[in-house]
DNA sequence: CGGACAAGTCAACATACGTTTACTTGCCGA
DNA sequence: TCGGCAAGTAAACGTATGTTGACTTGTCCG
């Protein structure tokens, strides 16, 4: 047998690697990542053993330990994995098309996907940090969306609409987590078509256009 | 010291018994499972020790294997009782004061409110059985709403409407989880005053009163 | 009273978990 | 080519969990 060719990257869509991988520290630590975020939102943190996510990821349970200091670091990775996606989605997204984008997002079943992420967040892991980055996050795409319907911060009568904003990322919250936690027809195999007149109207009666 | 008054069912309101308990097996199964409702609801089915339920209800640890079989009997047993619960609330509200309902049990802050009883429900447990029961909940709920807003089973264009109903309950139930499981102000100190309207527009966007 | 049976206690068990330690393997520069 | 060091491995450790079985205590009927 021949040396491999260093093929660079080979980024091994599908199924675990056929060949074996070359070493790489970067790589590997992206497949804890990946198969974590994966385990966390499916089955919560406590139910996640560290040997889950190791076989998943096909590297040794001991580099969780070293890579992320423990399964509580793994996590916190994870979630501020999550965070920045999120925040990087809502903040590029223009007001007048919040419906279409929570949607989009609702509908995508990937591990990329609103659904995935969001039930990530809402997993509960005992942890002081994991809270403060979840609010973080909320506290951020309510005030983009609040702001872009009229909301100032302190100005006084407007907190009934940072109010209804909160509401309205929490209505696209709950759809998202029905929809991966709970086989619920029609609304599960709902199509992004199906769900953004529905959302459309529940967004502009919460949060009238002006 | 005299024999305790034989009094019949202390229904024990606030914290643990300053004195000591009756030996009475219907009464400890119903501390045990309050005490659980609690635990799972607040801290999710695998992060919960059967330690921990015993402790806050005051009885031995042993005495859930005795009266529930397992830890995942005492869970479903929990289910259940918060399935009916919610099935009652549920099946008593007319149709056009569901937004006020759903207010009302959203800003119930205690171990019977809305918020509670759906978070539970939303607890994965990896039990079949425990899936089959939230899915029974919701759809029943669902079908109610949305029964009540022109919908009939098998009619072909009436889909839509179920879908709009599921859509308003998970609404809710986001509204819900978000208050029960992170500090998110102004949603979180919210009264049931403040959320009804706000609600009341949500529902009737998504189905109007026709 | 007093015994019988249910209600409740205690200690131990097997197991599965997160983490650490000592070890081996492969890669890269000199 | 080869030595050093990072990347990866294997096995073990201590602990906490769910569950069980033998034991003790209280209560109620005769």
């Amino acid at each position: 047998m021949t040396a491999e060719p260093p093929v660079p990257a080979t980024t091994e869509t599908g199924g675990e690697p056929a060949q074996r991988r070359r070493r790489d520290a970067a790589e590997t630590r992206q497949l804890l990542l990946d198969a974590a975020r994966r385990r966390f939102a499916r089955d919560g943190y406590a139910a996640t053993t560290v040997r889950d996510i190791a076989e998943d990821a096909g590297v040794n349970v001991a580099l969780i330990s070293r890579y992320f200091s423990s399964k509580e670091g793994l996590f916190e990775a994870c979630l501020r994995a999550a965070g920045d996606e999120l925040g990087r989605t809502t903040g590029q997204t223009p007001a007048d098309r919040v419906p279409e984008a929570i949607a989009r997002h609702i509908a995508d079943p990937g591990a990329a996907g609103l659904s995935s992420q969001l039930s990530l967040l809402l997993r509960s892991s005992g942890d002081a940090g994991a809270d403060e980055i979840r609010r973080g996050v909320l506290v951020r795409s309510s005030e983009q969306l609040a702001a872009a319907r009229g909301w100032r911060p302190d100005e006084p009568g407007s907190e009934q609409i940072l109010l209804r904003a909160q509401m309205a990322i929490a209505a696209g919250i709950g759809v998202a987590v029905l929809r991966s936690s709970i086989w619920l027809e029609p609304l599960s195999s709902a199509s992004e078509h199906d769900l953004v007149g529905p959302l459309r109207d529940l967004v502009d009666a919460l949060l009238p256009p002006r």
